[in-house]
DNA sequence: TACTTTATCAATCCAAAGATGTAAGACAAA
DNA sequence: TTTGTCTTACATCTTTGGATTGATAAAGTA
């Protein structure tokens, strides 16, 4: 490693001119990060973000102009290694997921304490994520809340339990898009020995043709109960 | 509210004997929670649970006999409103993950210190969900890395954009299970023009059938896509 | 041992899916 | 106006898919 703690430089990407100059002097006067830009567009934030090639992105995702989620999204697509921490206004749920799915580092509100802004971005700029109590909490309701409808329908009653072992890698197969002769030639077996197999599927699975019975598979977190019986 | 701060009851789940009567001591001698039960089977655990409905179990997610994960799965799934604590050895980001999504309140590592362990239980017993710094940056690494390989793939070339409008309508049925004669009724079409749509979805997915098509447009964002543009 | 489940294979038959070529009307852009 | 794209439609033909029935052998279970 021969480069080693240099000052982090940050960049400040927020529409409004107040709150930018505030934080830029907050940034320089308390504590030790470099400030290599700080602009009120989004655009005009990427273009320097190429640029500069800064540490760190201090990005308000509450802007007119463009989404700040979407140049989250597309500085993450440009892969420069910048850890964007998201700054905002508002503690909603839905924004703090799409923000973190993103890839933000980090989510904090504009009302914070100005040392727990420069705390927040001492952890990221060591490798963290950052997220106050409160806002992780609500982060994962949000998420739990998403995952529980897509588990809930096998709520019911999960039809894929039925299958044998055997009948479980056929329908393997065929949610990876293979047809009889396909799934014939890869298990070793005749081509009617697989009809065989997919009509009892289909049975069990009370469906009517290829497509329905992969529909539910996918539905019903048939990839999940391989892995956990892996 | 008729019924305010009464003793959260807890129940605890740990195959490890010693160290289920370790911390059934401790929560006895230096909390306030009344221990209602504590069973090193996992099975056990849930009758329990069924039983005496407690307000939050501690359950330990390494044990052989049956996943402690898939018992966090039924114990959702009972809708009994306990709220889940994993207990665990391991601070594995796909473990965290997993257990996060299938609704725990919290994980804990069993090399924890006691008092953050109550604290934990504190936090998680006010409704609030519990995770250690350490293991919340673990897990947004793990949350992050798995929504960028979805999104890496639309990355290079997205073959669903050549699709026309009327070819996403098709396509659309046909990710339901919909057979010709199905889309063709739902479109006010005729069956041969139905086909004629799906061979074109064919070339431009470049795929051989309806199930490729299907996987296709799963795997690749179609819906959302369709969310995006509404 | 008798019974059940599972996996294997075959033959037959009909329906559905898919490939290919052709073409007409609508509409928008050049 | 011409050109091109999109949507609609049909005919023909081949391939694949799916239903049904029946049969055998192995493995496990009562």
């Amino acid at each position: 490693m021969r480069e080693f703690k240099r000052k982090s430089r940050i960049l400040l990407i927020d529409d409004n001119a107040d709150h930018l100059r505030g934080v830029k002097e907050l940034i320089t006067l308390e504590s030790s990060y470099d400030v290599v830009g700080a602009t009120t567009s989004v655009n005009m934030g990427i273009s320097l973000a190429k640029k500069y090639r800064p540490d760190i992105i201090l990005m308000d995702i509450n802007m007119p102009e463009k989404d700040g989620l979407q140049a989250i999204q597309e500085l993450e697509k440009l892969d420069l290694g910048v850890k964007v921490i998201a700054l905002s206004g508002y503690d909603d749920a839905d924004l703090i997921f799409r923000a973190m799915k993103l890839g933000a580092k980090g989510y904090v509100l504009k009302t914070m304490a100005s040392a727990q802004l420069i705390y927040a971005i001492d952890e990221v700029a060591s490798g963290k994520i950052y997220l106050p109590t409160a806002l992780t909490s609500r982060f994962f309701e949000y998420f739990q809340r998403s995952f529980k409808e897509e588990t809930q329908t096998s709520n019911e009653e999960n039809l894929l339990t039925y299958l044998t072992a055997r009948e479980e890698e056929v329908l393997e197969l065929l949610t990876q898009g293979n047809n009889y002769k396909g799934i014939a030639g890869k298990l070793f077996i005749s081509e009617t020995t697989v009809k065989t197999h997919v009509n009892n599927i289909f049975q069990k699975l009370q469906v009517n043709d290829r497509t329905q019975a992969v529909l539910y598979a996918l539905n019903n977190g048939f990839a999940n109960r391989k892995a956990i019986r892996a």
